[in-house]
DNA sequence: ACCTATTTTTAGATTTGTCTAAATTTAAAT
DNA sequence: ATTTAAATTTAGACAAATCTAAAAATAGGT
């Protein structure tokens, strides 16, 4: 497996799809910023390696090997990221571009030494679930803030948007994953939330509100 | 840098060399595993890039900049080499092979954080030392076992030969670093030498000892 | 100083992953 | 059922790093 095969897969399995709904060569290309004449090149390769279904003019989806492997791919680089910020005391904005290099390392002692260095985490710092060794992975029962009906509780248990800048601003205004937020009131005029959190209030606009997942209770 | 730059400087730094003794195009290649001609293709772009001073037919040696670069890789190879055998209890005859990976990862961060993970070791697995951020090295005085005087005692601090066969064999018969050993008899005939370690006594070929470092005292 | 063996370089080809531009297929609209 | 717009593929080219085979330069021996 070429580093290129490992990334195409992995953002292959990102885009979701199943063999009924392929993914588009378009929404590949846009994904790996290349052009979909590359893309094409690739499904053919990958095709040819069993790692996905192709046929001409009607996208790609994985095969179950290549399912596999994106998710022995998505590990890494989620165990990676758990590493980075437990043990060498990384901010979670800082730890994707590293990861996205260490995801790609060939050994599975490695991986399975860090892995049981972490104590076998079965969550990222941005609340993604970490696959296990043979693929499997928690299904977290959460729903977008901005979807949590007025007087709502919830536990911050992940970010849809995990880029820098998103966390960073989390970072500042204190908002973190575990944190207890209730909904106090909505502004009908633009949808931004009043609510509170860790014995304060405080007021978040609506872009905010939809990147951040809370744990589904009561 | 891409990879395959990193690894022709390292190699050329590993092969000593100088201004007045440059590296030969054909003892690259042999390092490399690759052939002299693709060896003169990556002298002309490492000179280019003003990391290595090539002249044709006259072999290749590191420039300032080049010697920085090599030891920064080196640098991170050992460090990790560290890291795998302290905090993921690999043995040392495991670690090259990862670390040869994992010194391509580039986050100047990561490796001062595991730097300071493993407070600033000195020297790797095999005894060899790792160059500070600034490219600074200790050299410790050390001789081979099989140069030194019947009746010598030392401190085994270092391994010539590294390659996994050697450090198994040396692991199967208790032989690490940091024992003492001293030299009881040479046999004048095959060179092979009775010695004691750690209150026992053993027979070693000439081979072993002149692929083991002792530190020079008294 | 010359010849010869060895080393090194050049020239041209190959592979991987990418690109552009043109051609083709699909899907949507009338 | 056509037409048209969008998506996708093909064809041909390129850069990086390598190779083989042939040519050129060097170094050693006489």
């Amino acid at each position: 497996m070429t580093r290129s095969e490992e990334n195409y897969l992995k953002i292959i399995f990102h885009l979701g799809g199943s063999d009924s709904i392929p993914i588009t060569t378009n929404a590949i290309a846009e994904q790996m910023e290349t052009k979909p004449s590359s893309v094409t090149d690739m499904a053919k390769k990958l095709a040819e390696k069993g790692l996905v279904n192709y046929k001409r003019y009607q996208g790609v989806s994985l095969t179950d090997q290549g399912t596999k492997t994106a998710l022995s791919i998505i590990r890494k680089h989620r165990l990676w990221e758990v590493f980075l910020v437990k043990k060498l005391d990384f901010s979670w904005d800082e730890v994707h571009e590293v990861a996205e290099q260490l995801e790609h390392i060939k050994s599975e002692k490695l991986i399975d030494k860090i892995d049981e260095l972490l104590e076998f985490p079965k969550f990222d710092p941005h609340g993604d679930p970490i696959p296990s060794k043979d693929g499997k992975f928690m299904v977290r029962d959460k729903q977008l803030l901005s979807e949590m009906p007025i007087g709502g509780k919830g536990v911050c248990v992940g970010v849809k948007d995990s880029s820098a800048p998103f966390l960073k601003f989390l970072d500042k205004n204190k908002i973190a994953l575990g944190h207890t937020i209730q909904i106090l009131e909505k502004e009908d005029f633009d949808q931004s939330l009043h609510i509170a959190m860790e014995g304060r209030e405080l007021r978040i606009s609506h872009q905010i509100a939809s990147n951040l997942y809370v744990k589904k209770n009561e």
